[in-house]
DNA sequence: CTGAAGTTTGAATCAGACG
DNA sequence: CCGTCTGATTCAAACTTCA
């Protein structure tokens, strides 16, 4: 089948992506990362609160009809990586709610074996502007060997030792693309809607390559796979039908230098101040509902609910807001204003934050969170 | 078919999952929560149709018949807990990398609409003790409506509130169940292999079921949601097969007190609040036909007309139309885009909606709240 | 030039009542 | 079922404007 089909690595193939990977050789690539389409299907227009359109994905290259068709869509051009995937080789998937599920199970259906479902967090989500659903904050990768035998590269040293001497967990913290990196086209508009971030491809070619690798992107856009592979010595072939995306990719490829061997960058990882919410304190039961809190000199009572908000008669809210009410103010800080009781005494609630952080894991030492204040 | 089938809440149906959902009338339960088994021994628990051993991972065909056979498990309880949905109900499934997307695929399949997929990150996740893969700090839980049209419940103002007066996102976390809370056996032993934390549930349920909703868990364990959904006052229904954990459950849930109403109350939404129609205004003399409304700034001026339109030169319409069509926008809220003069100050007509609110007798317990604390 | 203030934007299956 | 209308709703970071 392959027996005139040539490895040539560094360079994009223009056209169809099951077509185009019919024409590289069995057994020759390392790792495949695949940023499918994602099947938003997006009925109508959604407006943000200052009645301005959000600029969605509504991209031809994202429509199909139905499940079935994107699920043979799916079938094909994974069938033709795992054919050009040495035996050892891995995959790592990207999706959302809309189209991961079909993809983790198409991979187990066709053999693959999962290693790890890891979790992208985003820093700076887009918020949910109606209000109806979470905050979508997060996307899916799937990283799974070629079978359940591969013997597939994961530099487990590397990454603990990037992460503070921890082993690195599943649920990796990244803003999303913005700023210099992300690619404009003439007209100053965002080259490709979805360009990922760099710092997740580099966190993925440094855990589960080695340098000279073949890393493949069958859905290679603007070439964020591409321009990281080289960067950090590793070979790339990429496969992408929209010959501006491809334009795009060359320019920021070239523009790319190898790092020297010895020069092995650390993960610059953006920590966010770790954040405790007080529903936090009732969901883990450190405050019961219907547990009372004061203001420092008890002219005020309020009440626990077990929505996390906090109430007085004829009024409800956060407890920032409700501080606020209170004192007829615009702004309180809820933290340093309302007091719980114990042994006669009022504290900040703030107080039970900072045990809150050590249950949570958010600060050095491990304890156990115990009810503060008991029921009644 | 569900003429005889009565919906007696807050207990455990023993038995088979599949055999004693078709007990349940339909349209009968608000939420389902399922933690279906992990499928994590594929290779000795599964039996093929004919009832023969699936022995050897080694072979492919041996891994899709186990795929086979789990799918087909799923979608069978799956396809009972649709039925028993009221049409607005909802659903949420926990699972792992091994199962989750078999889950998430099979619910697209039956016409289940997803709102989220929402990540459990783990305080103090099992570490990966062979440094072979990453730690496997979450878990996967997928939020479904019963269909696309379903008018699912959302307490949006409570999440938020809670969480310190910012939406609440896809990313959740939680320590994992021990301590106290961890259900043991007679021997010392951990009673449930699988025990969810309560912080958990009490999210999900104050997040989307209201008081004295029908929660029902098909996989119902030592039942952590039991108990939460009987401390929280909604109504409960369990299925579980095995009589050790029923027993346990049932001396859990028994300990549980269920909270007062008033420490249930939620955060009140302004979707649910009566509506004032802006005509209301002008009946009720609050403002005079031929009254000027402006923009923020002064750069539109508009004339309330007697119908309860409003007016510039060459426009008239609702509030709402005329805000959009003098802003050339596709929407506006003319409730915040129009103000009234008073005092020769400007202010939101807003803020007469909540004066007529109280006029009409339709204000709640969230009116005008004076401070409790004069202003020093 | 600097800092404050305002504007723009990101993989989005984003409403609900009423006639 | 479908069209019409009211009116509820956003977070973090980058970028632009202006004092």
């Amino acid at each position: 089948m392959a027996r005139d089909r040539v490895l040539a690595a560094n360079k994009i193939l223009v056209g169809d992506c099951v077509e185009q990977l019919r024409n590289l050789p069995d057994k020759s690539v390392d790792l495949v990362f695949a940023d499918p389409p994602y099947n938003l299907q997006l009925s109508t227009e959604l407006l943000r609160p200052n009645n301005t359109r959000v600029d969605g994905v509504d991209d031809a290259w994202d429509k199909f009809a139905s499940f079935e068709e994107y699920d043979r869509f799916t079938r094909a051009w994974l069938a033709e990586c795992r054919r050009v995937l040495k035996p050892d080789g891995a995959m790592w998937l990207i999706g959302s709610y809309h189209n991961v599920f079909r993809l983790g199970s198409a991979l187990q259906d066709q053999g693959f074996w999962i290693l790890n479902d890891v979790v992208w967090r985003k820093v700076n989500p887009m918020p949910n502007f109606r209000g109806r659903r979470f905050t979508n904050a997060h996307e899916t990768l799937i990283w799974a060997a070629r079978d359940q035998k591969s013997r597939y590269t994961f530099n487990y040293e590397s990454l603990k030792a990037s992460n503070d001497d921890l082993q690195m967990r599943s649920d990796w913290l990244f803003p999303i693309c913005s700023g210099p990196e992300r690619l404009k086209d003439d007209g100053g508009r965002k080259a490709h809607p979805t360009q990922k971030p760099e710092a997740l491809l580099h966190r993925i070619l440094i855990g589960t390559t080695n340098p000279g690798d073949v890393v493949l992107d069958p859905f290679f856009g603007t070439g964020t796979t591409g321009a990281v592979a080289k960067r950090l010595g590793r070979r790339w072939i990429g496969v992408e039908r929209d010959t501006d995306y491809v334009k795009a990719a060359e320019e920021r490829i070239a523009k790319v230098k190898t790092l020297s061997t010895s020069s092995l960058e650390t993960q610059p990882s953006k920590r966010t101040e770790p954040r405790v919410p007080f529903g936090a304190l009732v969901e883990l039961g450190m405050l019961r509902p219907g547990a009372p809190l004061y203001d420092e000199r008890r002219r005020v009572r309020a009440e626990v609910k077990a929505d996390g908000t906090l109430a007085v008669p004829g009024s409800q809210g956060s407890i920032h807001r409700l501080g606020a009410v209170v004192q007829g103010k615009a702004a309180c800080n809820g933290w340093t204003f309302w007091h719980y009781e114990r042994g006669g005494r009022l504290h900040p609630i703030d107080n039970l934050r900072e045990r809150a952080k050590v249950a949570l894991g958010l600060s050095g030492k491990q304890q156990r969170a115990e009810p503060l204040i008991a029921a009644e």
